[in-house]
DNA sequence: ACCCAACAACTACCGTGGTAGTCCTTTTCT
DNA sequence: AGAAAAGGACTACCACGGTAGTTGTTGGGT
C-alpha cells in the first residue's frame, strides 16, 4: 500500500539522480549534484546510507564500490508528498491546489492545452455516461 | 518579497486555526486541535512560542492571556510550500503537478467544470488578446 | 486574606535531515 | 614492497519540528 515516503530536499535531489540514471555510485551522485549543491562527497555518502536505512534506496556491491538503486518509484514519492501537501496546506482540497497553480503559475499555451485535454479525459472517466 | 515560510504539520494546523478565526488564545487553539491531534496544552503553547520566534505569528496580551494572530497570509504560505514541492519533487515543472493531480485525484464533475473554466480563463489571458 | 487554577516561561528530550571529518581497509601505482 | 588513493564505516554536530514536564506568577473566587 505504498507507505509514506517523506523525503527531504537533498534526499529528493539524490532520488532524481537515481531515477534518471537507474543506478549510480556515491561518487556519481556526488558529481551529478556538485553544480547545484556543492556538497562534500562524504555528505552524499552519509545521506545515501541514511536513505538506505530508511528503505528508499538499496545497494549492490561492485568491487569496492556501492552501486545504489531506487527502491521506491518516483510516482509513489510524488503521491505521498502531494497528498501531504494537499492535506496539510490545502486541508484536503485538491481542487484548491489546482486552482492555486492555475492562478499563480505562468503556464504557456501548450501546457494549458495539455491540461485542458487532461480535464476532458478525467471528466469522461468520472461522469461516465451521464454528465 | 514574502520570504519563504516553511511550516511543519502542526504549525500548519495551528495556522489554519488562526487564519480561520482571525485570532485565538493558546487554549482556544488547543481545544480546536484537540479532536484531530490530541496534544497537551503545553505542546501548543511551546509551538506558538516557536512560531512567534520564527515570525509567522504575533501576539498581544489580553490580561494574563496571549492572543495570537497570523503574521503571514495563507496565500504566502501556500505559495512557498507549493513552489518548494514543485521545485523539489517535480523539478520545477508545475504543469507536471497539475497533471499528477488530475491523474491521481478523484475530482467530481463540479470541480472539473470549475477547473476547466479556470484553464479557459488562463488561456485567454496568456495567449489570446491583451488583458 | 488566602488558596487554587490558569497561564506564560523555562527546560528538556527525541527524531531526522543535513553536513562533514576521521579512520580503516583495500587496491593500485610506482 | 611501500606509498598513495579511493571508498565505506563510524562518529559528531547542528537546526528544527514536535512533545511535554516543571516552575513561577498572578488573578479570581471563597
Amino acid at each position: 500500500m505504498s507507505r509514506l515516503h517523506r523525503l527531504g530536499d537533498l534526499q529528493l535531489a539524490i532520488m532524481h539522480v537515481l531515477w534518471a540514471s537507474g543506478e549510480a555510485s556515491s561518487a556519481e551522485v556526488h558529481t551529478a549534484l556538485l553544480q547545484e549543491h556543492g556538497l562534500a562527497p562524504t555528505t552524499i555518502a552519509t545521506m545515501l546510507k541514511k536513505m538506505e536505512d530508511k528503505g528508499v534506496i538499496c545497494h549492490r556491491a561492485e568491487g569496492r564500490q556501492f552501486i545504489y538503486q531506487p527502491a521506491v518509484a518516483e510516482e509513489d514519492v510524488r503521491q505521498t508528498m502531494v497528498s501531504e501537501l494537499v492535506g496539510n496546506v490545502f486541508r484536503g482540497d485538491h481542487a484548491a491546489l489546482v486552482n492555486h497553480l492555475l492562478t499563480e503559475g505562468d503556464f504557456d499555451p501548450d501546457e494549458l492545452a495539455v491540461l485542458r485535454a487532461r480535464i476532458e479525459g478525467a471528466r469522461r472517466e468520472e461522469g461516465g455516461s451521464n454528465v
